[in-house]
DNA sequence: GCTCTAGTTTGATTTAAATCAAAACAAGAT
DNA sequence: ATCTTGTTTTGATTTAAATCAAACTAGAGC
């Protein structure tokens, strides 16, 4: 599914939060016991924290890059722009997962990220990362993960070809649900940051034809739509009814 | 587009051919000088080539994953089943790309590798890889660009979500094309090696409309299609006319 | 409170693609 | 060569989603 957090799901060190001077060190704890001086070097590596209000824009397509940035709170989209100017919606991203992936492979973004809310963000410096990785082996195969996951998340979003509209959007909405709850949040009730046009987009779909399928789930019982709260009623049924759809 | 081979666009040094005893050094060559010692590591590296004959299996979605492969010479087509025993076609792949990517994420292969001609891979234990890349950083760096060109690929198909059948298909031509042409092949004149279905389910279309809109595109004097072999006689038109389309 | 705007819902109609069906074709096996 | 079998093309029809259009709603700012 999705890149989440820099935090492997075992992470069974009794976790140094006490000495997290940075921001994001809880999400780069690592499954495995770190010493003192790699400690250190983890501090370095995540010093920079920014505030992205709602709107503002975390980077754009084209410019350089230099550093991954963590979700810490909020919510981003990212997009591109064709060159008939429609915008088409490439993800959604929530704490912990991590932006600017797509930006390695030739030291420019390739999209933009835009705040759906206000948020906040660690910055990673990539060459700093790499570095460290080197001394820290675990932390390197850790990122090699997360890296991976990406590719298995948008692989899961290719699957969704030969679905119909309705069976993306519940695909969409268990997808959604399995991400809050790996956050804590309600994985059966949540809001939607994004409007119905930007799920279209995302989904290859119009904005009308998401709206009717959320309406046509609700009459089905199985969900409750109150403009963008949305309750999942019958979870195991979406899931069943809608098949792999969870694609994590 | 596409992860393409392990060899930088920029591979200025004399590479080390004279000396490559397994196969995939050329790949594994960088943009930087080696000394005698690294060399050596990366001889260990990638020792191991195998024939894939057409219709078999390299790796099965649900098995450990344990290393890499990079493509030699052949065809390969990448799917996983859904429940209802359809077959979603995930990917096509030349020489020079690298498979299993998706494993790393979960130390598990998601996807169905297949050889669609007759092939030859050279593996890669990706600890071994790991290992080798904290001495020489400059490999295990041109890997991360490996990883995150897989991503901008990915990234790439989910941007047709808003296209129209035809579109759809002169931007899977076009990124063969593409890929032909940085292979030393005819990126005019080639031979696709997989059925309409395959491409169908690839994009997200059923092989009915794929054979029809590549009658429609010879049609218009686009394009020669007999049977498998796909002449491209306006290529500058087909990238006007379907703009955005090359996704690389 | 009200107004204005962006977003959403719903309906009527059109259109692109799926589906159903059959014929044509290619390649491999005998 | 002929018989398979799998693949491709083309046509007729149905269906899902896009499009066009209008009404409705929520929220921000006045």
């Amino acid at each position: 599914m999705s890149p989440d957090s820099l935090m492997p799901k075992n992470c069974n060190i009794p976790c140094i939060k006490a000495r997290c001077s940075s921001c994001s060190l809880r999400e780069l704890c690592l499954p495995v016991g770190l010493d003192e001086q790699e400690v250190r070097a983890l501090d370095h590596l995540v010093n920079q924290r920014h505030k992205i209000r709602r709107g503002e824009h975390l980077h754009r397509a084209g410019l350089s890059f230099h550093s991954l940035h963590v979700v810490r709170s909020g919510f981003f989209k990212t997009y591109v722009l064709q060159e008939d100017g429609r915008e088409q919606v490439t993800g959604f991203h929530m704490p912990g997962e991590v932006l600017g992936l797509d930006a390695i492979s030739a030291d420019t973004h390739t999209c933009n990220a835009v705040a759906l809310e206000d948020s906040e963000v660690c910055e990673i410096p990539f060459a700093k990362l790499e570095g460290i990785g080197r001394t820290i082996p675990s932390l390197m195969h850790h990122f090699h993960k997360i890296m991976s996951r990406e590719i298995v998340r948008d692989r899961g979003m290719l699957m969704l070809g030969g679905m119909k509209a309705g069976e993306r959007l519940v695909a969409f909405l268990l997808n959604l649900s399995h991400r809050f709850a790996k956050r804590g949040y309600s994985p059966l009730d949540f809001n939607l940051r994004m409007t119905r046009e930007e799920i279209g987009s995302y989904l290859g779909l119009k904005l009308e034809t998401i709206s009717r399928a959320l309406s046509r789930l609700q009459e089905d019982g199985l969900i409750n739509v109150d403009n963008k709260r949305i309750r999942l009623n019958d979870i195991d049924h979406l899931r069943r009814q809608y098949g792999s759809s969870s694609y994590e």
